[in-house]
DNA sequence: TGTACATCAGTGAACGCGCGTTCACTGATGTAC
DNA sequence: TGTACATCAGTGAACGCGCGTTCACTGATGTAC
């Protein structure tokens, strides 16, 4: 079969992955800022210097986490934004997959939330291509709405910048209720529905 | 004089307000979780040791920094939201006012974008307690609004958290465009000031 | 298929370095009389 | 005002420790014939 990888590659492979796991674990309670090399490698369990045949720095490793965290949600932001329904029903798809999203990758969107404004430049970086894309896509899906009659390009992107950060918010503050009770993500979910109903009301009657 | 300090006191909370400074310094380009005690001592001139004097920890030092950062800004509160006008006088005030207060205390802002969401526990909470009590005092303001008649409690503070994170998400993007252009940071302004103008109709057409 | 050589993911010793923390200290400032 | 003692912000040496990076290496996997 030469479309499978040789053993060789698919150890590196798995090494590479259980660096990435380990250090997205250490991430939870510290910044990237502060992950040692060495903190990492011991983790998974090889030599310090078998982190260098996968990566060059810690930064290096951000910088696959975030295509990690980020990479895979692109498809996402289709089926959210411009399935069917009225503005209520999308509203509570959008929030219960953020819930579930939280509830699924805790670690990754911890990350995220951590690193978007963290210490590592390049990371940084990484993340606001990411989110700018994000917004991208939710503005083209965002046109296809009836409703978009007569919205500029611009002020599209304005409210898809909105529902990006916003969607941010609400995943961090669903993050922070993990630990809390049923009743901490359930005023989450109810305070993040309310807000981007008001947002979506602005929207319906925006220059009208 | 009895109500002047005395020389050891003044000279003790010069060097602490020295330590204060140096780290914020030192935390434009780290986060707090990676930055020394050895680090912020050098760079203020002393040895490490006093700085076991001023502070238990860098973790300590940064919920001190917490508090000069965003405890002199309740007052700020009051004046904007509360103050005269309508709502797009009130957002081009608003925005007007991030703009400056990004422009004169860029590290206060970068560090609590930054350590928000830190690996830093009780930074975060501090953080956390300030946002609340920011959220509380617009929720406040907002009440004295004519167009808050009919507006629950609850409404109200759903709506005050979504000024508060968007001021904070703006003042995140005045800081990013502020190594940029003029045009970058125009731009910015006016994207924010859309933004807050669609959330102020969603919020004039709320059960509307 | 078997053999001889090349590749390269992971090893382990070694390095110099800066870290946080301890401790007994110094000497200017504060206080009691 | 002057003196004798107490306080305490800042010192400097010392400690054990883990860090990132280098280097020559090993041995399983891959490849050419």
């Amino acid at each position: 079969m030469s479309h499978t990888l040789g053993i060789r590659q698919a150890q590196k492979q798995k090494t590479r992955q259980a660096l990435l796991d380990a250090a997205l674990g250490l991430l939870e309670d510290q910044s990237l800022s502060s992950l040692g090399l060495r903190e990492v490698t011991r983790a998974v369990g090889v030599a310090p210097t078998a982190f260098y045949r996968h990566f060059r720095s810690t930064a290096d490793l951000g910088v696959a986490l975030v295509e990690e965290a980020l990479g895979s949600l692109h498809p996402m932001i289709e089926d959210t934004v411009s399935a069917a329904g009225d503005s209520d029903e999308r509203i509570a798809r959008a929030v219960d997959l953020i819930a579930r999203h939280v509830e699924t990758y805790p670690a990754h969107v911890r990350f995220i939330a951590r690193e978007r404004h963290g210490g590592v430049q390049p990371v940084r970086e990484a993340i606001r291509e990411q989110l700018a894309r994000f917004a991208e896509e939710v503005k083209l899906a965002l046109a296809e709405h009836p409703e978009s009659k007569g919205w500029s390009d611009d002020d599209l992107l304005m409210l898809a910048g909105l529902y990006v950060d916003h969607m941010l918010m609400a995943a961090s503050a669903f993050l922070e209720a993990l630990e809390g009770s049923d009743q901490d993500r359930q005023r989450v979910a109810c305070v993040t529905s309310r807000q981007m109903r008001l947002i979506s009301i602005g929207r319906h009657n925006w220059l009208g």
